[in-house]
Parts: structure tokens; sequence; C-alpha cells
DNA sequence: GAGTTTGAAACT
DNA sequence: CAGTTTCAAACTC
């Protein structure tokens, strides 16, 4: 089976070597600032889903994403044996650049002092190394299609953040590298002129940043409509939400979850564990105010959905207040702490006690992650799937929203009828599914049985009525259904430790919906809304489907959907989905990595 | 803040 | 794989 690894392990050609350099993009690259060696700081977020967020597969393969990205992973402990065993043992034919790379999945090599560092060579190989492989296939839409895996761990922006790229970049005849070096290359193309420092790395952040900006105005900017990626509004908003004192970044981060994922999958780079590792210094030294954007990546990838509730409902607003885990048990490294779960150690703002989460005991929190996975590959999944774009949710018709997204289990609710946080759905802010055991569901984002979409009026004046002896009005759906959900972001960003065909599965649910949300959000920026209702219930339904069927194999197992098997998708089906708009677009990257390993 | 309820996770 | 136990969050008072 031709691995992408081979591909991207291709000798490069000269030529387009060549053509690499000769580029804008490139000079311009070449122009910044080499990134400055930053020491590197264990932190206790470490394993951060930036951090470990898939490589771009545009940089490293598909399998070195799927098993680099251990959200426990720390970004900065590239030293440590532990990783490396780790990571040696799932990486075994990685190029050894990237093997290396324990700041993040591509160009960025640790240095000795365990600094991440993004130099020159790197940009070039990468584009080389990129550049070769799409060197016979010179027009950037094939280009797209062929970075198929870029766009399955990247956001589903992503797809439509590069597309955006490529296209102004090709407007500027300038050839560009895909993928991997995403970040930078979308600098240049960037509107902001934020004073940052010019190392690699600001760029980096920049060129999220730029696309995100781009994202935040998709009704504003009619010029670039196909950049246009109407936001989900969840991480993003976090993220916005915890660098909010920071100029620099609240002024342009105003969006939106799937910003947020494309952050992740762009940004897995961007944001060296160093560099974590920095932020995190910095915020222990002058409080998560002064926290960078990285920071804030580093806070939305850290806290559990949960913990964000908490912070936003239950402290209230400062993040001081965020208060974490309460485990007294499980030692932290069971599910039941939300802080393992979320795939981030535990902090001081915790209340655990015996706490193993930590990256002193990384070892452990490794093993114990690896063992869970044996026993439940998604059990660091997302557990909300969420196959729609926000904007229909948010939008007019919020009736939509739940239909967009789905708790990958389902609940099991007995006794709250699923009206309370004690549902995972509920909680989620999705409606109960098919996939959900619950009895007397009243879910009030959509109702087990189907009756759930019919409108959240009609939903909150049921729930009204039947809350009415608490008095408490059940909540609205939030304007986003997966109000700072880690699902979105932890999809791609997956364990590391998983197989190949175990990432893929994740990608399944996550990237690959996500991606197909970013399509239809393109698409939707040029449609009417009646069309772009319809196509956003045929896609959701599509997604479903998809997610069911026996191709994807996803569905669960036992009786509680504990236990799920992966889907197994060959590199037919891929190719099927592919070429046809964003939907096939987005599926079809799934199975550009990993699907090519073989199931088990 | 303590106690209760709840359902997921873990265990048998 | 069903039943039970454990656990910690959500909730109530």
């Amino acid at each position: 089976m031709d691995t992408p690894q081979k591909t991207v392990t291709q000798i490069e050609t000269p030529v387009s070597k060549l053509k690499v350099e000769n580029s804008p993009v490139f000079n311009y690259i070449n122009s910044l600032s080499p990134i400055t060696t930053v020491k590197s700081i264990s932190n206790a977020q470490t394993f951060s889903s930036l951090s470990f967020t898939s490589p771009p597969p545009v940089f490293t393969t598909p399998h070195v994403a799927s098993h680099k990205g251990s959200r426990f992973r720390s970004h900065s402990n590239s030293s440590d044996p532990s990783n490396k065993v780790v990571e040696e043992a799932l990486l075994e034919k990685e190029p050894p650049q990237i093997l290396n790379n324990e700041c993040l999945t591509t160009t960025p090599r640790v240095t000795n002092d365990g600094a991440c560092e993004y130099g020159e060579t790197d940009l070039q190989k990468m584009c080389d190394d990129n550049v070769k492989r799409k060197s016979d296939t010179p027009d950037w839409e094939t280009l797209i299609s062929d970075s198929s895996d870029m766009l399955i761990y990247g956001s589903p922006n992503d797809s439509e953040a590069f597309r955006c790229f490529l296209q102004r970049s090709s407007d500027s005849k300038t050839r560009l590298c895909d993928g991997g070096s995403k970040p930078a290359l979308v600098a240049p193309v960037s509107q902001s002129n934020e004073p940052e420092s010019s190392d690699a790395l600001s760029i980096l952040h920049r060129g999220v940043r730029r696309r995100c900006l781009d994202f935040e105005m998709p009704r504003n900017n009619n010029q670039t409509p196909r950049c246009v990626v109407p936001s989900i509004g969840l991480h993003l908003n976090a993220i916005a939400m915890s660098s909010k004192d920071n100029n620099n970044v609240s002024k342009e981060y105003s969006f939106t979850g799937n910003v947020k994922v494309g952050l992740q999958s762009s940004t897995t780079p961007v944001l060296p564990s160093d560099d974590i590792g920095r932020d995190n210094e910095i915020r222990e030294a002058a409080g998560v105010e002064e926290a960078p954007l990285s920071l804030a990546l580093v806070e939305v990838n850290q806290s559990s959905p949960k913990k964000k509730r908490r912070k936003s409902e239950q402290a209230g607003e400062g993040e001081s207040s965020c208060k974490r885990c309460n485990c007294k048990k499980s030692k932290c490294l069971k599910l039941y702490c939300e802080c393992f779960a979320a795939g981030v150690y535990c902090i001081e703002p915790c209340s655990c006690i015996d706490c193993f989460n930590k990256p002193i005991h990384e070892d452990t929190v490794l093993a114990t992650r690896k063992q869970i996975e044996s026993r439940n590959p998604l059990a660091f999944a997302p557990k909300v799937i969420r196959n729609s774009d926000s904007t229909i949710e948010v939008g007019e018709d919020a009736s939509k929203t739940p239909a967009s997204a789905r708790h990958k289990r389902g609940c099991n609710c007995k006794k709250s009828n699923c009206l309370k946080k004690y549902c995972e759905c509920y909680q989620s802010g999705v409606g109960c599914s098919i996939n959900c055991r619950c009895e007397g569901c009243k879910n009030a984002f959509g109702r087990k049985d189907g009756s759930s979409f019919a409108g959240m009026d009609t939903e909150q004046d049921q729930e009204n009525e039947t809350s009415g002896k608490s008095g408490t009005t059940i909540p609205l759906p939030p304007s986003t259904p997966m109000p700072l959900r880690q699902p979105l972001a932890q999809l791609p960003i997956s364990s590391n430790n998983m197989l190949p065909s175990q990432q893929s599965q994740q990608h399944l649910h996550g990237a690959s919906l996500y991606n197909s949300q970013s399509f239809r959000k393109q698409d939707m920026g040029l449609m009417s809304h009646s069309r772009i209702e319809t196509i956003a219930e045929e896609r959701a339904e599509d997604i479903e489907n998809f997610i069911h069927s026996p191709v994807t194999n996803i569905n669960a197992l036992s009786p509680n959907s504990k236990r799920v098997s992966l889907p197994h998708m060959d590199s037919t089906e891929t190719t099927h989905w592919r070429r046809n708009g964003g939907r096939k677009l987005l599926l079809s990257s799934i199975p550009t990595f990993p699907s090519l390993t073989p199931h088990h």
C-alpha cells in the first residue's frame, strides 16, 4: 500500500524547489526573522490539543499526524524518553525531521534546549516536498484535492482557507507549496498590520489570525466569498474570551469554532510546545490576561467544555476563577476526570486529590490513556459530532441546530429527561439521536424521537411546561450548540497513541465533518437561505448516513455504544467523495491517511 | 458548602 | 454483554 509517508519522503526535484524558492511567498518567508528559540518550559497544560494536534498532513504523513498528536504530549518534552518511546513505536517510518519534531508537527524543530525552531531550510523543505508532490498537478484545484489529508486534519475551514489562499496566491502569480506551510503561507496575504515580531512563529500566528479575520467577516467580504467561512462560534470564541484583554488578539478574534478547528490544525505548527510553555510561563507570571494568543489557544484546549462552562457560568468571568476537575479517587487518570478526558493536564485550579494527571507523570498518563483507548479508541475523541454549519445553527433557523450535531455515543439518561446537564447531549447543546438510549427524552435541543428539530420554540414551550415544576426554564440552546465544547478541537487532536485506523476514525468524526461544514458554508455564502437550508439538511443527512453507514462502521457495538469499531474506508470511497464541491472534498480527505493502513 | 441526584465510566 | 459499582459533575437545599 502506498502510504502517504512515502509520498512525503519523495526526493525533491530541483525544479519544484526552485519553483518554491522563487515564489513571492517563499521570499516573504525568507525575509522573516528566524524564530527565536524559546526556552522550553514544562508546562502543566502541555498537552494542549494545539500541541498535539495532528500535524498538518501536508508536512507530515497522515500517520504521523495520527500518531503524533497526543493531546497529552507536551510540547516541550521532546526529550522525554517516554514520549520518544511512544512516538517511535508509532512512527516507525516517520522521516527523521518529523520524528524529531516534538514541538509540533511540522517544521519547527526542537533545539537542544527543547525549543522549537522554524528554519528556512525547514520551510523550504516543506515546500519542496509538497511541491514535489504536486509538481505534476499545477492547478491548485488539484492541489486542494490532493491535499485532502491536509484538509482532513485541517479545520473544516482549512480547506476553505487554503483554497482561498491558493486562489489569492494564484492571483499574484505565486505558486505555493500546498499545505504544510499553510500558516506561513497565509501570512503574505494577510491584511493584518499587526506589529508583531516577525519571527516565524508570529507569522504563523498571524497567518491564522488572518484567516480568522477572513472568517470573521463572512458577510462583509463579498469580494472573497469563497473565503468566507461563517463561524460556528465555539472554541475561538473562547479564545477570544481568553485573550480578550490581549488587544492584538481580541480584536481579531471574534469568532469561532470553525476557526478554532482550523487553528488546531493549522496552528499546530504554529504553536510549538515551547511557545506554549512560554505562554504558560507568562500566564503564571503575569496572569492569564496577559497571555498571548497561543496561550489563549492553550487554554481553550486545556479546558474541557465543562471547565469552560464552569468558568463562564460558575466562576463568572475571570479566568483566574476557573475551576477544573475535582477528582478524589480517580487520580485524574480516568475518564471521570474531565481534565483527563479532555486530554489536558490538571493544573492549579483543579481541586483534585492525588492527581496523576500531570506532566510529571506523563508516562503514567500516556499509558493510562493508551489503555483506555485500547478499550475504546474513541474514548478521547470529541463526544459531539458536529456536522453542520454554525451559520445555520445560529442563524435565523435555530431549529436546525440540533440536527447539525450529535453526541457521538448518545446519552443514556433515565431520570433527567435529557433536560439537565447530566445528559451529555444536552450538556453539549445537541439534540438526542437514535444513538441515545435515553428514556423520556425531552432534550430541548432535539429529541431522540425525531420530533426534536421541530423548532426550538416548540421545544422551548414544551420544556417550559414540563419544567414548570422546578420553575426553571429550559435553557435555550446556545447560539452555538456546542459552546466551548471540546469535541471539535479534540477530534483532530486525538491522541497520537491511536492507531492510524483509529485516527482516521476520528477524522471521520471530526475533521471530515467539519470540512464538510466549511464547504457548506462556502456554498451558502452564495446561495439563498432556502437553498442553504436544503443543502444543509441534505448534507447533515448525508453525514449522518455516512456516520452510520456500514462503510464507516462507526456504529457503536455495545448497547451503550461504548465501543466503537473503526471505520473502513478504502481509497475508492475516498475518491468518490472527493471532487464534487465541498462535501466530497471533505470526506475524501478522510481516507487519505490512515485509511491506507490495515484496520488493526 | 454539604448533601443528593444523576449518568458516564469502569468493573465484574 | 448485562448488571453492578464507582466516580465526579450537576444539582438542590
